[in-house]
Parts: C-alpha cells; sequence; structure tokens
DNA sequence: GATCTACATGTAAACGTTCTCGTAACTATT
DNA sequence: AATAGTTACGAGAACGTTTACATGTAGATC
C-alpha cells in the first residue's frame, strides 16, 4: 500500500511559512533567514521529506536522467563501459536509464523512437552492428537531445563522440605479430560500415603496408563479435586455399573464439599459429595460452562519455568533440614462437 | 539547444477542441468519437508528439521506472540478471534505472536513502556482500515502496525474493567431488550471514554427512567473491596441515582463481585436486581444464524478479512470494580424475 | 412536445515544485 | 521625520497531464 509521502506543503503548514520559502530554504541559502533555513532543514529531515522529480522535473525542464542505448552487457567491454558511465552519473545525481538493443537494429529503433527529451536530459549510445540508418538518432537531436555516441559512432552525425585509439592499436597488434616472427597475417573482424571495423581494418593494413608484408581478401573475414563468430572465422582460415600464420581479431572474444577452434584441430596457438586480440578482457588472461591483446580504456571511455554529455546538457551550445583514448599492447603467450608453455 | 516540444495543448489548439478531449484520446478509447479520436492520433504522429512523463507522474503518482541495486555489472551473473529484467521491462512499458553500489555497504546506503516512491514504482535489489544493517532498505519498504531481493536476498525483511535453489546445487556440488572420488573436500565461500553463503555450506554440509564424509573447519574458508579471493583461499588450503583434494567454490569466479593458483603450483587439476563452481559463467569453459559447475538460470532469476516485481506494483496489496529456481550441475574437465587432456 | 437517456465534449482542479513579482517591515540616509 | 534601500517572505502562475464533474446536443420514449 502506498502510503502519501512528505511534500514541500507539509513542511510549510508545520512551520506555519509559505511553500515558497520552504522551497527556497530547501535549494538556495539567499533570500532566506538563516533560522527558518534550519527549521526548514529540520523538519524536512524530521519528516523524512524527499523532492519529488516529477514535479521538479515538470517546471525545470528537465529529469535528471540520462539514458544508455548499449548492445548488450553480457561482456566485459560494455558492463565496464556502464560502470565508469555510471560512476560519473552518480557523482553528478543524474539517474542512468538503460536501454538494451540486443544489437538488433529494430529494437534499437524502437527504443529510441520512444525516447522524448521530456523523459531524458541526455543520451549515450553505442549503436547496433546491424544498424545503417540513422535518422532515429538524427530526429532525437534535431529535437534538441543532447547525443553522445562512445564506441561504435556513427560517422555521418555530428555530435560529440568517445572512442579507443583503433587505427594504432590495429597497427600495434599486427606489429606485434609482424615483430615476433609471423608474416601471414590474417584480421577478422566486424561488419562492414562500423567506424571501428574500419578504423581497425585501415591499421592492418598500415601496419603489413610498413612492413612490405602482403595481404589477400580471403583473410579479411567480416561477421559478428561473438565467440561463436571468432570460431567460424577461424576455422574458414584453416580451410582455406592459404592458411595464414597469425590471426589478429578485432575483440578478444572472437580471438578466444579462435583460439578454442584451433586447438580442436591440434594447432598449437602461438607456436604455430598466433594470435592477438583487442579488449583486455579478463577471459585474456584465462584462456589457455594466454592471450596478446589490445587494451581498451573501456572504463575511462564510460567516465569521458558521460562527463562529455553532462558538458553538453549544462551548456546548450557546447561545441561537439571527438575524444579518441589510447589503447595499449599487452603481450601474452598468444603471439610468442616457442614457449615454455606451463602445464596445461 | 532544447527546442520545446510538442505537449496535449498544441494538440489541441490546432484541432480546435480541449486538452481533455485529446488526453481522452491518446489513451482511452471510449468517451471520445472515432472521427476525434482519429484526427487527434493523426496530428499527434504529425507534430511528433511524446508524452511528457513528468506530468503525467506527478499526476498519476507514479513514475514507470524501476530501480535496480546491484553490486557490480562486470560479470557475467549479474550481467545476465539485468539483461532478463530489462527484458520483462521493456515489454511493460518500464524504464530501470541502474545503481551500482560496488559491493560497498556505504554507496549502497547512500544511494538507498536517496531513493524515494516519488521517483521509483518499484524497486529490484541485490544487497552489498558486506551489509548487515538493512534498515535502509526496511524504511523504504515501510514507505510503501514495492521491493524484490535476488539472489543476494535479506532474511529478516518481509518482501518478496528470488533466488536459485543454492541448497541443492551446492549439494550436487559437492556429491559429483564424491562420486568421482575425491574425500577430502574444501569449500572456499562468501562472507558470513549472506542466506547464499549459508545455503551452499548447508548443502555442502549436508552431502558431506549424507556420504559419511569428514570436513574440519580449515576447510571452510570464508571471503569475497573475486577471482583474488579464490587464489588466496586456493592458496591457504594448500599451505594448510591437511591439504585437501577437492575444492568446492562458492562461484566460478572464485574457482577460476583457484585453478589458477593450483597450476601456479604445478598442481594437476582434475587429476590431484578437483574443483568444482557455481554460476556457468562463460569462462568455465575457457579456462583450462574447463570448470564443472553447478549452473543457475541467471536470465531467468531477472525475469522473474522483474515480473514479481510488477505485479506488486499493480496489486497493492500482493502477497510477498519467495521464488527459488532449480540449479543444475554441468560437469566438464575439473571434476574428473584421469582424463585425456587436451593439448594445453 | 415534454422529458429522459446516452453520448461527446468542455471546464477546472489537482499533482509538487519553482520562480517572478509584489510587499511589509526594517535599516540607513539625509 | 521623510525617503530610499534592503531583507525576508507570501501570492500565485506555470510546467503538462489526468479526471471528476458539468454541459450541450441528439435521439428515444411517453
Amino acid at each position: 500500500m502506498r502510503k502519501r509521502y512528505t511534500t514541500i506543503k507539509d513542511i510549510a503548514r508545520v512551520l506555519g511559512i509559505s511553500v515558497a520559502t520552504v522551497s527556497r530554504a530547501l535549494r538556495d541559502s539567499y533570500d532566506v533567514r538563516p533560522e527558518t533555513r534550519k527549521k526548514v532543514l529540520d523538519v524536512a529531515t524530521e519528516l523524512n521529506y524527499k523532492p519529488n522529480f516529477n514535479a521538479t522535473g515538470l517546471v525545470r525542464q528537465s529529469t535528471h536522467n540520462i539514458g544508455v542505448i548499449i548492445p548488450t552487457i553480457t561482456n566485459y567491454y560494455f558492463s565496464t563501459v556502464i560502470t565508469g558511465i555510471q560512476e560519473v552519473a552518480q557523482r553528478n545525481d543524474f539517474n542512468i536509464i538503460l536501454y538494451i538493443t540486443n544489437d538488433s537494429p529494430e529494437n534499437e529503433i524502437r527504443i529510441v523512437k520512444n525516447l522524448s527529451l521530456s523523459s531524458l536530459d541526455g543520451l549515450l549510445a553505442c549503436v547496433s552492428s546491424q544498424t545503417n540508418f540513422y535518422t532515429h538518432f538524427q530526429d532525437l537531436i534535431d529535437d534538441g537531445l543532447p547525443v553522445v555516441f562512445f564506441d561504435r559512432v556513427v560517422p555521418t552525425i555530428h555530435t560529440s563522440k568517445v572512442m579507443q585509439d583503433d587505427f594504432n592499436g590495429a597497427f600495434m597488434a599486427v606489429e606485434t605479430l609482424i615483430k615476433s616472427g609471423y608474416n601471414k597475417i590474417a584480421h577478422i573482424t566486424g561488419p562492414k560500415g562500423l567506424q571501428l571495423t574500419d578504423n581497425r581494418l585501415l591499421g592492418y593494413y598500415a601496419a603489413l603496408d610498413q612492413y612490405g608484408i602482403a595481404s589477400y581478401p580471403e583473410w579479411v573475414i567480416h561477421s559478428g563479435f561473438s565467440q561463436k563468430d571468432g570460431e567460424e572465422d577461424a576455422l574458414k582460415l584453416l580451410g582455406g586455399e592459404r592458411v595464414p600464420d597469425a590471426i589478429f581479431a578485432v575483440n578478444d572474444r572472437k580471438a578466444v573464439g579462435a583460439i578454442l577452434a584451433l586447438k580442436r584441430n591440434a594447432i598449437k596457438v602461438g607456436e604455430e599459429i598466433g594470435v592477438i586480440g583487442f579488449t583486455n578482457d579478463p577471459i585474456s588472461e584465462i584462456v589457455s595460452p594466454t592471450l596478446s591483446t589490445i587494451a581498451e580504456p573501456a572504463y575511462e571511455i564510460g567516465l569521458k562519455s558521460c562527463e562529455l554529455l553532462l558538458k553538453h546538457i549544462r551548456k546548450s551550445h557546447f561545441e561537439a568533440q571527438e575524444v579518441i583514448l589510447e589503447s595499449r599492447l599487452i603481450q601474452r603467450e598468444s603471439t610468442i614462437r616457442s614457449i615454455s608453455r606451463q602445464s596445461s
């Protein structure tokens, strides 16, 4: 049974003063006598007063809510980003409302179309991997809702974006493979059209170019981001005409999938085929052999995205910004050619 | 720059009718002529009308928000639970507002104290592992806010709870170890006072009892839930007077920690010391040897919790319910005594 | 043709705040 | 003592909806 909660009116009645004064006492300090203020505050805590955000939101034309649209949260990267977002939001008294698209464009569109600036102060979004119409986001932006994209950003929309340095990360990954003695390097990556996919692919080509190493179209496989996709891609590479001696995966899940597939085919990972991933998912330390990878600043991406969004919310004319955070190489067993492997 | 959005008044003005009629046309179907209704709907879509939830919330005394309090989301179990929650919430047009406590009682208390039934229709909560005062939750319930606990539930609070069958899961886990030939079985578990910890511990003792197997106090180690805790606990067991030949871990993260620690000490997992976990985290298939475990119905726990909460929200006198979902055994390599181990 | 009923719509209060204005009571200035 | 300025507070509108109640119109009933 829902009880009636304490309102500003209750406090006013108890003290025999007006609601206006109570409101001021609760918020501003000016224009109200210290003693009055104290009395109000005392009664407020005594009656366990909590502001009604519907009411404040209605009059101030703002909720303290920011929406977060994300393909999935059951993976290290995204859940860490959200943790970062949440951290900043909490510090600034903003709530985060979570929308999970399950990486489906239909869900994404349905969700976004239902959003409005009457229920949200701003939006943080990571688009689903198969989305290619972005008008639903553009509409929201045109309506005046501040939007910041992260990780999977939309190139054609002008707004703030936060991502890791995909190009240099990929470059480092491939360079590491080359320096470790691999020279038939394949790349299993995400769907086309995603800026992240493009940039990592570009980094891959750039590194090959710089070291004068050949690549073949069949060595670049576009598919999804899951572990299963990684397994399938690896099998495809193994079954091809030219079998590579190293695989650069667009993320650690795919890299792990590839490692599992290779192991099942009795291929010694590292020794025969090197594998490097991208993310620094904790599984990269658990899989055997442990996985070399490019560490993404997931938490920082969350922090930065949310900070940027808050700036947009607070200054209506804050200029859109693109933030690129550094990635860094972590070398483990999967890119080392003859290691004294630890037992199993 | 935030634009003014379309309101019900705009629609009324365009059509020269009253806001009441527009409101009715938008919601009920009765008491408004079909043609009028159609005109309203047409204008609404044309002007891209979206209801202002602050306003509706204010008058209906309800937001469509449910809060979710959770220690962390960067792990398989919790992120999957949330995905389940989100699924039901979305289907029922409820938003979920996410609060992450980082497993800290101070954060939890601060967050809960700021909550109120003017901003939330209900709350789903999983308490932090070190919390032992629960008055902050009780206060909220006393205020009339529907609360459903999941996983880590609070025994002393009367409200709906959803959890997996911890007792039987633990029983199965230990039974499996026994049937695989282990008989010096240790248990590394979570903090005392948590119902989940207690129930799994009880299941552990019950299985040992049933098979007439001895246990020793030093074989039951209470600590945190992290992988690191698992490593430390395992080392403690190895360094003890009586070294066990099997470890039942309260969750997969700790089990993985234990496996890693054992491997570093050149102990053959499975062969020499069996390990079984709890959760069925995807890492359990990736770690080597693969980890036997008790699969928790994480997604279903999310679904069920949210469904239950919605019932509480909709029926103010809905009776509190305790739901216990089944866990099931998944046997892999870590509990098999001599396996033809796959290459590394 | 008067009354009754049903239907479709309008009027206005209410939800809990914030905030602009107005104003009484002081204090300061001359 | 008259005036101006300051301080602390109140009145009331506004935010966008919903909803109880009132009202007007049309057809049905006698």
